[in-house]
DNA sequence: CTCTATAATGTAATTAAACTACATAAAATG
DNA sequence: CATTTTATGTAGTTTAATTACATTATAGAG
């Protein structure tokens, strides 16, 4: 007999999740239990937004059965079971990286490409501490100028960063194909410093800027693939190695990573400059939101 | 039961996002879905639990009218309104997010801001059940034309997708200004996706000629707010409300959460077309690639 | 290897929740 | 004051969750 007095248990208490208490619970339930108890594990994702009437079709049995599962685990019921899934999701680390298959269904697609982005995420903010912000950010402080460079899509990042760091009152350009990067590079200057955005790093005539600007004093902080060329020639590395994966149907997670790190030198370079760039930041928030918001 | 030991978490008060969001929303409200939204900020605990009719006994109103307010909020429905709930519950508890600070140090703020960033994506995976994807995608397969809308920096957001885009092998273009916004709405054609990003959705120019581009029968993607005045013109909505805080060093997180989405919607496209979408995503990466790795 | 007891599961009916369509009342507009 | 628009409620429909009960499988005793 289980004693379910009507007892609701509150969301947010219970330190591990919800995913993990049935993991733990596996071996006591019964077959048809562990098939549900199986199947939300690998779908959490999709687990949250199902029916109980999907849940059973996916798994092969019954409703009843279901909800038999959801009172094992100590739940009062399906919608109880719901409650703590969705908790549960708000722990980044219930996800799981699933590649895209040609034959999903575009909502399970789309499952997996957020959560392969969140994953992204949550890898770099393990990377983190290896990584020279104090360095990057002393050098920036006192630069003339910032040139941010970036080829083909890692071209965008270059240009968000830009528009990103411009907002703190420093010069800031940008160098988005060969021809600028060699000219810009030919007359760097030591008091000049060079954002470079690019997985590979082994594009040769960035490599060859790069170095060209290195060699006339100028800083270089590259988010790229610490073993490249161009990891060779900048000044400070940020570790932004491509993805490994062959799938064609899988998004450049990592450049929302080169995107948040970029965040991370803007704010920190932002602190760093103080008062000056705080009130920056503001007067441009302001010139934006005093439009729409004045008048209505 | 213990409601919320040792954590200095304050449900209720303005703690979480979705109740700032509400309390945002209150002035655009009726009388009777103001009641509701009353009850709900006051009742946050309670209201999670709670059924359609017992929001509605409680709050003196018809059922209908507790829908609606779920509507008025950008929700499919009350369902959808408990999930958020649930998922906003929990971000004062676990995860939790403070603001960078004026003292922090450089690590401090960058950790920080990482952990935004996967907030941001975690928040997004919560929302995505209640948005169209299905529906935009269908639109999209069979448009002549793709065409990014953003100004400012939402236009970085609609470089990238339609860099993204393109290499599906589908015509796609920008526009990335008012007066092009403008000039390409007027000679929309209705066999032409708008895909229009813009956190407040709310100048005047971009509503503006989107609205003219749906008279003429274009599809409007919007990622924007959903209870802007783009919203409203707009076919299909992704919801993307513009995050509530106003401290300046706070970054713009919520344009990964846009960036994701549009790789979302690339993906679910990409599998939509199949094969001959796929061969052009091979092609597009075979282009780079053979680059640096044919010869060393 | 049967028979019985018990556990596991499913079927069908029941209840309750969420939502829709339409009607009416209130407010705003000319 | 008529007319349109907006806000709200009533009643009905659909879908989801749950219960009661029937059936099937499984295990242990003879």
């Amino acid at each position: 007999m289980q004693e379910n007095n009507k007892r609701k248990n509150k969301v947010g208490q219970g330190g591990n999740s919800l995913v993990k208490r049935i993991e733990r619970q596996l071996g006591q339930l019964s077959r048809s239990e562990k098939r549900v108890a199986q199947w939300i594990i690998e779908n959490v994702a999709s687990a949250v937004d199902a029916s109980i009437s999907e849940v059973a079709e996916a798994t092969q049995v019954s409703q009843p059965t279901v909800i038999r599962f959801c009172r094992s685990m100590g739940m009062t019921g399906f919608r109880d079971l719901r409650t703590h899934l969705i908790a549960a999701m708000q722990r980044p680390d219930n996800y799981l990286h699933n590649d895209v298959a040609i034959n999903d269904d575009t909502d399970d697609a789309v499952v997996k490409v957020v959560e392969s982005s969140i994953r992204a995420l949550v890898d770099l903010r393990t990377l983190l501490s290896g990584m020279p912000f104090q360095a990057a950010i002393g050098k920036m402080v006192n630069a003339r100028q910032l040139i941010f460079v970036g080829l083909g899509a890692s071209g965008y990042v270059a240009r968000d960063a830009c528009h990103k760091f411009f907002r703190l009152g420093i010069p800031c350009s940008t160098a988005l194909d060969s021809q600028t990067i060699l000219q810009q590079s030919a007359i760097a200057r030591s008091d000049e410093v060079y954002v470079v955005i690019s997985h590979v790093g082994e594009w040769a005539e960035m490599v060859d800027g790069m170095r060209c600007a290195r060699d006339r004093g100028a800083t270089i902080i590259a988010l790229t693939d610490p073993v490249s060329s161009l990891a060779k020639v900048a000044t400070w590395v940020f570790d932004c190695h491509p993805p490994e994966d062959t799938n064609v149907f899988t998004p450049m997670s990592s450049r929302l990573a080169q995107l948040t790190l970029l965040d991370g030198l803007q704010i920190g370079l932002a602190l760093e400059l103080g008062e000056q760039a705080e009130e920056n930041l503001k007067l441009t928030k302001q010139a934006l939101f005093s439009k729409w918001s004045q008048d209505p």
